[in-house]
RNA sequence: GGCUGGGUAGCUCAGUGGCAGAGCAAGCGGCUCAUAAUCGCUAGGUCGUUGGUUCAAAUCCAACCCCAGCUACCA
């Protein structure tokens, strides 16, 4: 990948029916990670995030609280964004299932479909479960007395049969095989991509894109003869239905890109060039969503990497269950950039993981705290106090430098392969060398002799501490995409301009900057030390939730 | 049931034919620049089980046991 790309990455939109745990904000602080480290290279980057509003559930749960639909939803979606504002996450669009622009998008994705016979009418029937809504045939639990629900045991279920319009996901089974194939890459990790390829060489069956007698929704734009569903006041006919989930939250994508009132934009950022999402949604972005695009004449996403979950003993993280984290409490107790360190070095980015607070502060303190934090501050406090604040220029056998560039190659590789705790893990091993190097030089022995008039010993001290100025430097601006504030913060300690923007965007291309001795020549003066990851007491870093 | 991934130190995991590894947690020692920090050493594993191939198996083969995922319309 070269300078200068573009590069447009999305998560999954979340559901807006409560607050958010940590749990689903995790895959938002992983592609906003990527985002960042794109920006920072110099790619022309577009992240979008957001939340999925139409459902049934959503209208439900809104008429029980006495809300409108989408009052219950606006309350919903501040309370993600003040938990994403929280975790320093810079969306450059946040969109939401609700926007005008999202409404027409995917009208327009619906039309195309129908011009180019993809959909048809036809008549979906399945279980029902009235406090839950439709169940699929593996979900309903079959006893003596009939189909139950398994979670309402109690609520008799009901067998529906509706009118309503389906996708030929059947006519694209030869071409997604072969997409499989020629992009092997397509979706990832590779034990998901089979499991992909395993359903779609299983065949495929048509799905339902629409809904009867749903008035939360957009309107399905097309009426049973097929003609327009909008009438000449411009409203919709209310017996045309309500498009039904995946030709709504899909479509998100391409709303996001300008599809289809800004064709330039779309020309400029499509096709996405990753789709970050959970293991839950697997087939309906690595199967249903190529297809549908292509059915629209557009083109499929680069790639989707399919991420796992958050468990607490063994058990997923879920709101209903109650063990969850909230997001806030850790940014309160570790701050934006330790819970985003933390978050992403804890939790494998390619399956579940997991995970407590306990493993949490553990994290913090070790790597933080103790390893990169105290670096830092020794490092600038032996500066300070032996070359009087001036900073030391790296030395001329610097053998980190080597380090440097072995670590700094398998970080890039791993953040771009998605594997984004592995590349922490490598970032790491140069702390641990810098660290290592301290005790090895001991600099504050060359300070004695310095003292005495041993002129070597100080050119030697000079070199040791401006290897370690370099060090931090690199490690800082290498791990900005993870601690965005932590960064600057450093750089400013170690005396240096930080020249990127809040999100990442200005400033020279990262790769660059990220070169052993890259400011060699360049004077400068330390700040006092600071602690940049207070130490957190175990007893006292407890969350308030419990 | 079928397919897939996994079962390695107290915890999290790396290790695809050549003397069992890392980080954290634990114990001991060193150092004093630093956030009771850091550096070194030690301890700790029948590598899920049983059999097989091989000079040599955590690694390859077979069977079995356990955990998780997928096996169609949930956001």
């Amino acid at each position: 990948m070269s300078l200068a790309d573009r590069y447009y990455i999305t998560t999954a939109i979340a559901y807006a029916n409560n607050r958010p745990g940590l749990h689903t904000l995790f895959e938002v602080i992983g592609a906003d990670v990527i985002a960042r480290w794109h920006r920072m290279k110099g790619d022309d980057t577009r992240f979008l995030t957001g939340t999925d509003e139409h459902s049934v559930n959503i209208a439900q749960r809104a008429a029980e609280l006495g809300k409108a639909p989408m009052e219950f939803a606006n309350e919903n979606v501040a309370l993600f964004r003040a938990a994403e504002d929280a975790l320093l996450i810079s969306p450059d669009r946040f969109i939401r299932t609700t926007d005008p622009d999202h409404v027409r998008t995917a009208q327009e994705m619906v039309r195309r479909a129908y011009a180019n016979g993809d959909i048809y009418l036809g008549t979906y029937e399945g279980w029902y479960c009235p406090a839950e809504g439709f169940k699929t045939a593996s979900d309903v639990v079959e006893t003596p007395n009939g189909s139950q629900c398994p979670n309402h045991p109690t609520v008799p279920l009901q067998w529906l049969s509706e009118h309503n319009w389906f996708f030929r996901l059947s006519a694209y089974q030869e071409r997604l095989e072969r997409h499989f194939e020629d992009h092997p890459d397509f979706a990832r990790p590779d034990y998901r991509r089979n499991e992909m390829l395993g359903f779609i060489r299983g065949g495929l069956e048509d799905f339902s894109i629409s809904r009867a007698g749903a008035d939360w929704g957009i309107p399905f734009p097309i009426m049973p003869d097929g003609s327009s569903s909008q009438r000449p006041d411009g409203s919709w006919d209310p017996a045309a239905g309500k498009i039904y989930v995946w030709y709504d939250a899909l479509i998100n994508y391409v709303t996001g890109a300008g599809f289809p009132d800004d064709p330039a934009a779309f020309a400029h950022w499509w096709p996405a060039d990753l789709h970050v999402i959970g293991k839950d949604i697997a087939r309906f972005h690595t199967i249903y969503w190529p297809a549908m695009l292509w059915s629209a004449g557009l083109e499929a996403p680069r790639h989707v990497w399919i991420h796992g979950f958050l468990l607490a003993q063994g058990e997923r993280m879920s709101k209903s269950l109650g063990n969850f984290l909230d997001p806030i409490d850790v940014v309160k107790t570790l701050g934006a950039d330790g819970a985003r360190y933390v978050t992403l070095r804890e939790v494998a980015f390619d399956k579940d993981t997991d995970v407590s607070w306990d493993s949490f502060v553990r994290r913090y303190n070790a790597d933080l705290a103790n390893d990169f934090g105290n670096l830092l501050n020794r490092t600038i406090s032996m500066a300070n106090r032996y070359f009087d604040g001036e900073r030391p220029a790296v030395g001329p056998e610097a053998g980190l430098a080597g380090v440097w560039a072995d670590t700094l190659a398998v970080y890039g590789d791993r953040l771009e392969g998605c594997l984004l705790h592995d590349a922490l893990r490598a970032l790491w091993d140069v702390v641990g060398a810098a660290n290592r190097l301290v005790e090895a030089e001991q600099p504050w022995t060359l300070a004695k002799a310095m003292k005495a008039g041993d002129e070597a010993a100080g050119v030697r001290l000079r070199a040791v501490l401006g290897d370690l100025v370099e060090a931090c430097r690199l490690i800082a601006l290498a791990a900005a995409p993870f601690m965005p504030t932590a960064a600057p913060r450093a750089l400013a300690q170690l005396g240096y301009e930080y020249p990127y923007g809040p999100d990442g965007n200005g400033g020279p291309a990262l790769l660059d900057e990220l070169r052993w001795g890259g400011h060699a020549g360049q004077a400068g003066r330390l700040m006092t030390a600071e602690p940049l990851f207070p130490r957190l007491e175990t007893e006292a870093a407890t969350p308030a939730a419990g």
